[in-house]
DNA sequence: GCCGTTTTCGGCCCGACTGTTTTCAGTCG
């Protein structure tokens, strides 16, 4: 999806150019559109081809025109004409932390400053000095913020979601254990279920702010305070991370917390929807003239404007508050949907306590089945397998209730002669380049996993995976990692009809934050129960290859069955 | 520049915080 990652970025800086010639509104209507782009499941060129920009949201007939010019031209006469305006050098500037378009324009015009490097030697030279506006805290910070830039590029940018994961995790914790606050969530992109994420906003409620922000900023975690007002502090952790914290009143909690999860395209729908049935919402409530209707509950602020509750995940403005007021959004899958996992490494060297571990924590979750690959193909294409006392072990494990399952895991080909004498039940598929159509000959696919692993994330690849897995009937992975699907092509498999498979991380010691990404990733992607391989009751497999299917008698071998599930509540 | 289950024109979120101010401008989220 090259083009439309360019694409995005060319209408952020014509956005950000738009900004520093003073442009009114022009710019949040390119950014929108950026925005829209990359969010995309498919490539620009497909949907040009179509002639359905239009409908994309945020694009309107002359960026739908621009598309269609960079996509034939590979670049946009507006964009380079605003290139040759704006100093290049100004961009930069205004994306300095701290530093604005209109700042940026005031040194450019009245300071003939057209970049970092000239904004340098100008504080040095002290021609900031004196200049209305800027006093000497204004022009330290500056001079910090050059110096930040300077040091290394992007310090500061998103980082993936399953790296912050476990700090949100500690830092909540630590925040009802030791602040006595009442309520604490964490809000913004991460709530979403983004796969990146750019800081944490973290709402609580509580009668104490200040011990609140005392104790916060006291955290082995945190790194420096950068400001601190009333109802807010700003810090940084250690490792670069910003985190918000809010303090909200608990009346207002639901309406706070709504909106600051976001996202930002989201709520401006909102707003205007609230308008014009002469509502307003803001952070504190909703609200009738001075009357506030709903505030507590995020429930109840969507109920107050006629919607049902949207979760988290679909707050992206795609169509979520036209089905949420036509009571057709779905009921996306959850944590007690998954019946167990289809796909569990254990290393080469894995000992029979390791195994019965693991077999504890699929107890524990009740899981009724567990796929663990006994044997396969490395990377290298040489063949490897589980110590035969281990495959024993698994056998004997395994019962009615908890059904362990052995898995092969090779390329698209025939099972090679090594493994051929090695009975397994699931057979995985990990793709190799070039060969995207699975051999009808073979036993069905359960799974196609590691995707990322083997192939390039472009749209086309993307797309042959897809139609693979399809004609396969098998499940493809999502979830964090570079060899899972993240939730944008997920969708794109939800759209194409494939089922999804969502990792437990069962037997990893990150086993919750790869189950909770990985869920995140599938409910942002729309999936349902149903369109989720490991939440339905039994597995969706057959008996495959040497290997003697499910070795259970409580329930009987039904292939490729769609055995009811869990509904969500 | 985009958008419309009251609009094809007239809107487009708005409050907290900082720094430089004497009443406000800019940035951020």
């Amino acid at each position: 999806m090259a083009s439309n990652a360019q694409a995005t970025e060319i209408f952020r800086t014509i956005a950000d150019l738009l900004d520093l010639l003073g442009e009114q509104f022009k710019p949040e209507a390119y950014r929108r559109a950026a925005r829209s782009i990359e969010s995309l499941t498919e490539d620009l060129g497909a949907v040009a081809a179509r002639h359905e920009l239009r409908s994309i949201p945020g694009v309107g007939e002359a960026i739908a025109e621009k598309i269609e010019e960079y996509l034939s031209t590979g670049s946009i006469g507006y964009y380079e004409r605003l290139k040759r305006e704006v100093p290049a050098g100004l961009v930069e500037l205004m994306r300095l932390p701290g530093l604005g378009p209109k700042t940026a324009r005031r040194f450019w015009v009245e300071l003939g400053v057209e970049g970092p490097a000239e904004l340098r030697d100008a504080i040095a030279a002290g021609r900031l000095v004196g200049v209305k506006g800027f006093g000497e805290k204004k022009i330290e910070q500056i001079r910090a913020a050059l110096a930040t830039a300077a040091a290394g590029p992007a310090a500061s940018g998103r980082r993936p979601i399953e790296e912050v994961y476990p700090v949100a995790h500690e830092l909540v914790t630590a925040l009802r254990e030791r602040t006595g606050a009442d309520r604490v969530e964490v809000a913004g992109s991460f709530r979403r279920a983004r796969e990146t994420v750019g800081d944490l906003d973290i709402l609580v409620t509580t009668q104490a702010p200040a011990r609140a922000f005392e104790v916060f900023s006291a955290h082995p975690l945190v790194g420096q305070v950068k400001m601190r007002g009333d109802t807010k502090e700003t810090v940084l952790l250690t490792d670069g991370l910003q985190v918000d914290l809010r303090v909200v009143q608990p009346e207002e909690f639901g309406a706070a917390l709504q909106y600051f999860t976001g996202s930002k395209d989201h709520n401006v729908r909102l707003r205007s929807l609230a308008r014009d049935r002469g509502l307003k919402v803001n952070e504190y409530g909703v609200f009738r003239g001075e009357g506030r209707v709903a505030g507590v509950t995020e429930e109840e602020v969507y109920a107050s404007l006629g919607l049902a509750y949207i979760p988290p995940e679909l707050r992206e403005d795609r169509g979520e508050i036209e089905a949420a007021a036509k009571g057709t959004l779905p009921p996306l899958v959850v944590e007690s949907d998954l019946h167990g996992d289809l796909h569990i490494h254990l290393s080469s060297a894995a000992s029979a306590e390791e195994l019965e571990r693991l077999v504890e924590e699929a107890r524990a979750l009740r899981y009724s089945y567990l796929t663990v690959v006994v044997a396969g193909e490395r990377l290298d294409g040489t063949p490897w397998s589980l110590p035969a006392p281990i495959r024993t072990r698994l056998e004997e494990l395994s019962r009615p209730g908890l059904w362990l399952a052995r898995g092969l895991e090779t390329g698209p080909g025939p099972i090679p002669d090594e493994l051929g004498g090695i009975p397994f039940d699931v057979r995985i598929l990990r793709p190799t380049n070039g060969a995207p159509a699975l051999d009808g000959g073979t036993p069905p696919w359960a799974l196609l996993a590691h995707v990322g692993s083997s192939v390039a994330p472009d749209a086309a690849a993307l797309a042959r995976w897809v139609e693979a897995a399809r004609s396969a009937r098998a499940a493809i992975e999502v979830g964090p990692g570079a060899e899972r699907l993240d939730s944008t092509a997920a969708r794109q498999a939800r759209e194409a009809g494939v089922t999804i498979h969502v990792p437990t991380g069962l037997g990893s010691p990150d086993a919750a934050t790869v189950r909770h990404v990985a869920l995140g990733f599938a409910r942002r992607a729309g999936a349902v129960a149903d369109a989720v391989a490991n939440a339905r009751a039994d597995p969706p497999v057959s008996a495959g290859g040497t290997g003697g299917g499910p070795r259970r008698t409580s329930s009987p071998d039904r292939p490729r069955s769609r055995p009811a599930t869990k509904r969500t509540p």
